[in-house]
DNA sequence: TATGAATGAGTTTTCATTCAT
DNA sequence: AATGAATGAAAACTCATTCAT
């Protein structure tokens, strides 16, 4: 029992400070967030940012890759599922724009410091990132072979177009710094699907 | 003449610290490049770094702007161009492929530090950056008033995914760290096109 | 009975984490040295250290004067045996190297991190660490006045001589990392006195 | 001219921060001089000891070797000087006392900080250290083969008992914190000399 | 007794920028 | 124009120590 209560608390405290990290990252930006920004808004000493992580930038490859994978298991399962491969397009777009309203700076975060950071983490993630680039490339390639998807444009060429047009939709909205209305997010993935599988010229 | 020559040799060592910056902000990225490194680069003291430049963040500002504009322009004579509306993004995607052709060092702290930095000089830029993503949907507006393109999909929006679309393949170059042979460029122009204009689904 | 048994039992808590300290200050050195990286040593946890210690620094001084105590009484043991004065400096010199033979890491810890360390725990312990010279002044003293040692030389001057020399064969040791053979000390013991008594030059 | 005063400025500044740490690094100890004290004692911004040296340690080490290498020196010339081997034992000694004498503080930092440091830097400067070891034994030797010293006593034996009793009595004076008398370094070299050559029994 | 979460003082080091020469 | 010596703000990180449990 008390060895419960204390694995819960250690929990606790380790999470305040990930959430504490997420809301200051997307607030401040990873290299003008100090560690002590982290611990004010946990409402901790900063001592004990260093009980539970090893660095500032552990903090951040947490907060990324916890997010990330799960990514990768929608794409995954996307790809599993039955059903027009337009659909499965759709289901990524739609796992991604959902992530970003359920927790819009987790989506910052992982877009701004580590995504489309080629300078600093994400090339320390390129190998994860890029498995998301793969499991988008793989649907299109099964969209090819089942006929659904012209076979001229290379998979991963088309995985790439499409993960683009995506995060520079997410950008947009982080630019902004305002939350979409709620419809906006369903809109955005049937745009972005009608966008790149049926293309802007009219049929 | 004599303010002649002055003006001629301070633009040459202008130019050369901007060159040297352009290397360095490519090789370690803007953060990790120190204002000696830029200075050791151009073969001078890095006190003259200041005879010329206000501070490191104006250096970096300085070569995006100039590259920027370039676009700005090229865009905006897409827009003015006669034809078929396809061409025209074509053309900006054609643009921006180029411009990694000719300096791909350029190119990768445009986009590395600046488009894709919202947190610090993507900021700044913002209104810059924006501009380029208004010229382009005005070549789409322009070409749903034409008939060219579906008009349920709205300029802006289009705008983004055909921009994040061409980013993204950008970011993918720069990643690999290798330059893509010469004819990759055409052929991304033209899929580009293609996947956007057309779709990923055969007509 | 009851407060027995827990005074035993402290007895050897305390004593394990004493042992733990030694261990870790010998092959660490105390500023390199955790609280932690002795409890762990100890297989306790590192509050525990400060159940039964006030410091880390205690720690040390306890190890220190433990051992150091008992050099003290052999000081002053040999100073009170008949015989030759030669043989009492013998004595001492032994009971040093036994030491280190019997407990190298004590004696590696007591050497390096207190009476050479005279900017911290030496200038701490310097009345303990004088006692010592003083007894062997004290034999040296005796010695003149039985005239087996020249009276030219101040006992104090021989005493630190004599002293010097023990601790710097002892630190050739230490620096050497591995224990000497047993036959070692007894002939480092017999040379020492040889050369301090009997001097260098043929007689 | 100008690049003259230039360099000399430079080695004047360099040699000033020099001073200071030996006089801090004496007065306080390594571990609790704090670089802005160095900065402080010299009177300069403590950035510009990073303009000079790398790190704080290398501070203490150019200080060490600067004149760790004048000794080698010292021993080495000892070693060819015609006459009886005890004086080139005597002239060691004496070198070792005069830079004392010359500068107690350089000293001090030199014996506490490092050659007595057997944690730190000792074990960084363990080779010149010994190096210093070595030179003695070989006087030792030449004066067995000379048949000036007995042969039944090793020489790198003989050499530690004799470096021992030297760094003993400076240990000594270090602890005591006033400058001996002028008179007492000749002393000093005397009496070790006739210590450990002649042998604390009379003859 | 025993644990380890929590605290925060303390220090090195980096580097943009200034400015005397 | 050109140099590079000089400045000092700023921040990550370590670890002894405390204390609630």
């Amino acid at each position: 029992m008390k060895s419960d209560r204390s694995t819960a608390a250690l929990a606790i405290r380790r999470e305040e400070i990930l959430q504490a990290a997420e809301i200051c990252f997307a607030r401040q930006g990873f290299h003008t967030c100090r560690v002590s920004d982290i611990a004010d808004e946990a409402g901790v000493a900063y001592g004990l940012v260093y009980h539970y992580f090893n660095s500032k930038d552990q903090v951040l490859n947490e907060l990324f890759l916890e997010r990330w994978s799960l990514l990768l298991v929608a794409i995954e399962e996307a790809e599993k599922t039955e059903g027009r491969h337009r659909e499965k397009l759709g289901a990524v777009a739609g796992f991604i724009f959902e992530s970003y309203r359920h927790d819009p700076e987790l989506m910052k975060v992982i877009i701004v410091e580590v995504t489309r950071a080629a300078n600093s983490f994400g090339r320390t993630h390129l190998e994860e990132i890029r498995r998301a680039y793969e499991g988008i490339a793989k649907i299109v390639a099964d969209g090819q072979a089942a006929g659904e998807f012209r076979s001229d444009i290379a998979p991963r060429f088309a995985a790439q177009a499409f993960y683009g047009a995506v995060e520079q939709l997410l950008t947009e909205w982080i630019f902004d710094d305002v939350a979409p209305a709620d419809d906006r997010f369903d809109e955005a993935r049937n745009l972005l699907v009608m966008t790149i599988c049926d293309g802007l010229e009219p049929r």
